[in-house]
DNA sequence: TATTATTTTGCATACGCATGCAAAATGACT
DNA sequence: AGTCATTTTGCATGCGTATGCAAAATAATA
């Protein structure tokens, strides 16, 4: 194989020691501009890149960025990925993707920590608690991306989320406010913290225009069940919802393609139907999905953000829980309301959690 | 910070040498149950797991894939994403991911180098040769995927791809078989292989209908540039096409859109529009997209067997071009043949290139 | 030019682990 | 119990780099 060119290499060729070679690729170092120059240029003949690996050795920074994700079906996660890995690379760093169908953590924890990366995003699965606290005692840093920890959870870890239930809440008042009364909720996984919040923020908003849901279905973020859910709701003209809350903008389209082309209703002239996440397609032509746009910008600042504070401090900041505004997108596939809806508080405002207190301490 | 837990806290704990925990962590290393089992309790114990950079260092590999990706809207690449990390993940790989948007890739290559990546997976942008000389000097693998090298190009690097030309002449006896006359083109980036694979073979099985194309635009890849693209074929009553084969089903979405809510044309019975890659939303109710599948599990077991022959090898193999054969998945987006397409000659076959021999010799 | 302040450089070492080698331990067989 | 084959173990070293420290070189000042 390839003989692997190291500092020493490059130190002999230009005729000065390795650490001058060292230095000469670690910016804000001391070394003068004409040895800086030998060092590139021999470099340069020899091919030489400093030796990662090695590195992370002795500064104890990999600089990599360990991503979690389990389906990228829904193209909410490959965006965020793109924008995140973009974000990162500015930086410096680089993401390390795992992929998690099954829940089968354990390996997983055991394969990231392995690599010894500087922070870990997680935007698949929920983080047991226990794998909270060894990423802690490893003193590895936690985002969690577009979901929470389980309430009751002793392990407190940082999260950046959408402020699902101003949503859920907003689409309720959107709908009431368009004068319908028989409105649905199709969920998604519901032990999630994303389907949680949608949906009593979406309860309460009907709550509070003196509705209450006429039909629920689960279809566990999969379009497959999404499309089963819709024939559960919508099959029978008995009772039939007008509009229905569908918990991601990817359920929706099956939900639409559903009520369209196997259940032969109109969308929105008989059923009104919104989603969440506002991801590229909910803007296509066929659906012109009213949804809730999941703000990627200020969601990706924010976790990067929380990452670097945790990198920088010689001592670990508390956890911290980023909630976002989502704005309501109005689109077509849901009748709009006559007069502006009303809402007794506005739906959408910057809210940022109370901080939560770190649980775990810094180890030394 | 934490602090860091290595062998030797483990070894000293379990009252055996470093050597032993080491070699309790690597199967197939000579241990006897005795001390295996003290090594993995007091490594439990402790929450140790053995770095993989230093490892890497001493082993000559990271089991690191470096992936090259740019635009993720498009559904194709996510999916392969994550078949690939899913593949890669049950043989102890795991990818590291380098988002390239503009085709600044001297940078890129200077990062991926860095982390000594076992191999890379270029699934964006084309490797310029001088590139691949350096990955191939550096002793790293590359396999193209989804792409090959320009025609030309000095340096050979395995590929895998589809029959893109095969793909496209399918298309074109499928179309004139239905009874178009009036075909047109939607192309994508005019510098990529797989377009110009695709067009090609297109105008190939046109030709030996009888046909030509009577209309083409540009949509690079791209949904806006796709919609302008349509509007520039259709936009006009006069000697307007009655069918078009688009690069890829991600523009075709875009081209059926403005067909229908922005031409007002009926597809199929206005025009026919087939596209390239079945991605997942080409089944959904509102495209119902007539398309060549790619088929991504042999591809991806072609990348992942091309690139285990690499890294098994003392000896680099030849360069190796992986064709895999597509299939033509007939929906409803394009009016079907009254009779069975006749075609020369079958359309789908495997094909396997000629391997071409490696130009660039192991250094040592 | 002599003296001091400042920058640049090289030396030596450590990061955490794998591995060749020889010593020790174990097992097999008279 | 004694000899030999085999397995297990520990020692020592090196992978490629960063960094503290002291020596050397340079710049600044008198």
């Amino acid at each position: 194989m390839a003989p692997t060119v190291t500092s020493r290499n490059v130190a002999r060729l230009a005729k000065v020691s390795q650490s001058a070679v060292s230095r000469a690729f670690t910016p804000g170092r001391s070394v003068s501009e004409k040895t800086r120059r030998k060092v590139l240029d021999a470099a340069r003949l020899l091919g030489y890149r400093p030796n990662a690996h090695a590195r992370s050795l002795i500064t104890k920074s990999s600089r990599i960025i360990g991503l979690v994700l389990s389906y990228l079906e829904n193209l909410f996660y490959p965006v965020a990925l793109e924008q995140l890995a973009l974000r990162l690379q500015r930086d410096g760093y680089h993401v390390l993707l795992f992929i998690n169908h099954d829940a089968n953590a354990d390996r997983l924890v055991d394969e990231i920590l392995q690599y010894h990366v500087d922070g870990i995003v997680l935007a698949a699965s929920t983080l047991s608690s226990r794998l909270a606290g060894e990423c802690a005692a490893a003193g590895i840093p936690v985002v969690l991306f577009n979901r929470v920890m389980a309430a009751g959870s002793d392990g407190a870890v940082s999260s950046v989320r959408t402020d699902n239930a101003a949503g859920g809440r907003a689409i309720a008042h959107f709908l009431a406010g368009a004068g319908h009364r028989r409105v649905a909720f199709i969920a998604g996984n519901e032990e999630s913290s994303t389907n949680l919040e949608r949906e009593r923020g979406f309860l309460a908003g009907l709550a509070e225009t003196g509705l209450k849901v006429c039909g629920r279905a689960v279809g566990n973020y999969d379009f497959e069940q999404a499309r089963r859910a819709t024939h559960q709701l919508f099959g029978r003209p008995a009772g039939r919802p007008d509009a229905v809350f569908v918990a991601s903008d990817h359920m929706a389209f099956s939900v639409m393609d559903a009520l369209r082309f196997e259940l032969g209703l109109r969308v929105p002239a008989d059923v009104s139907v919104v989603g969440f996440d506002n991801v590229p397609q909910a803007a296509w032509g066929s659906y012109q999905l009213t949804t809730i746009e999941q703000p990627l910008a200020p969601m990706i600042e924010a976790t990067v953000t929380l990452l670097q504070r945790y990198l920088a401090g010689a001592v670990l900041p508390p956890a911290e829980n980023v909630v976002v505004p989502g704005t309501l997108v109005v689109r077509e596939s849901a009748r709009r309301p006559l007069a502006p809806a009303r809402m007794p508080q506005p739906a959408r405002t910057a809210v940022r959690a109370p901080r939560t207190k770190a649980v775990w301490t810094p180890a030394t």
